[in-house]
DNA sequence: GAAGATTGAAGCGTCAATCTTT
DNA sequence: AAAGATTGACGCTTCAATCTTC
């Protein structure tokens, strides 16, 4: 394996935080006029995608969502009180609220989705099949460089 | 060029926005014994780096950035505070603030800007030069199309 | 003691509206 | 009118500390 200079190493790095910040700011654009945010529907996409009803803890929400805990009691109080979603006590451990989407927001959801999906596919389409396979493989490597890295 | 399947095109995207997020918290993990935040850090790096002590005004920070104007209102203020940048009156322009680099900003940034490289440099050791320039290229197309999209 | 949830303080980011200067 | 900077309102995120329940 060749030796990777600094430079365009560097380089790499800043394109990828600098396409992200990209496509979130691009998302929030479409989000928005739904009255949702990107953290939002990623929550709603969550939620939607557990087809058996008993809902994600907040705990799990905050594993899934690679956010702090402490981030989610405050977005889960925002999609509370605009109707999306709800606190229900879990029956087996009085710790835990499993949240769970209302019709609201599996209706917002039904919405949205669609629309977000093609906009990744237009976004996307300049790309080939192999491209997109070797893009993921090296961000696969990168995050599992950065993880070792930060607990050595 | 052979079409992108919907679900690895997602999955590219999905890659992009979590790696990003994992070298933000990271690096903020870095900077933060040195009393700097990331967005600083970018701060202090455009001004390091130019080398005409001319500085930049709020709003070429802001484009620099890719934040929003406001956003460095509150930056260079919280940088001044700490002593690291200063507004100066624009000589020619009196709406306009040019910020420096003071002693101490200077002296910060030379103290971190190595340690930050060694870092990139050890999550990329694991790429070689083609895996590099593949991505870098594929990140081009990405940002080139979500552009494209935004301003139809 | 450990785990789930919450709170308060702080920084970062957007947007809409305002002020000053050009 | 247009451009640079600012303000206020709001959401997202982290961290440290706290509360309740296990």
């Amino acid at each position: 394996m060749s030796k990777a200079p600094a430079a365009s190493a560097r380089v790499l790095v800043h394109g990828i935080v600098a396409t992200a910040d990209l496509f979130l700011r691009e998302s929030q654009r479409i989000f928005r006029p739904h009255g949702l945010s990107a953290a939002q529907f990623n929550v709603l996409n969550l939620l939607a995608e557990r087809a058996d009803g008993v809902g994600y803890s907040q705990r799990e929400l905050a594993d899934a969502l690679l956010v702090d805990r402490s981030n989610v009691t405050g977005l889960v109080d925002r999609m509370t009180a605009t109707g999306w979603v709800c606190r229900v006590d879990d029956v087996t451990d009085r710790r835990v609220y499993r949240i769970q989407l209302t019709e609201d927001g599996r209706r917002l959801w039904s919405n949205v989705a669609p629309i977000y999906a093609q906009v990744v596919s237009q976004v996307t389409e300049c790309l080939s099949t192999v491209e997109i396979t070797r893009g993921v493989a090296v961000l696969a490597k990168l995050q599992e460089a950065a993880t070792r890295w930060s607990a050595p």
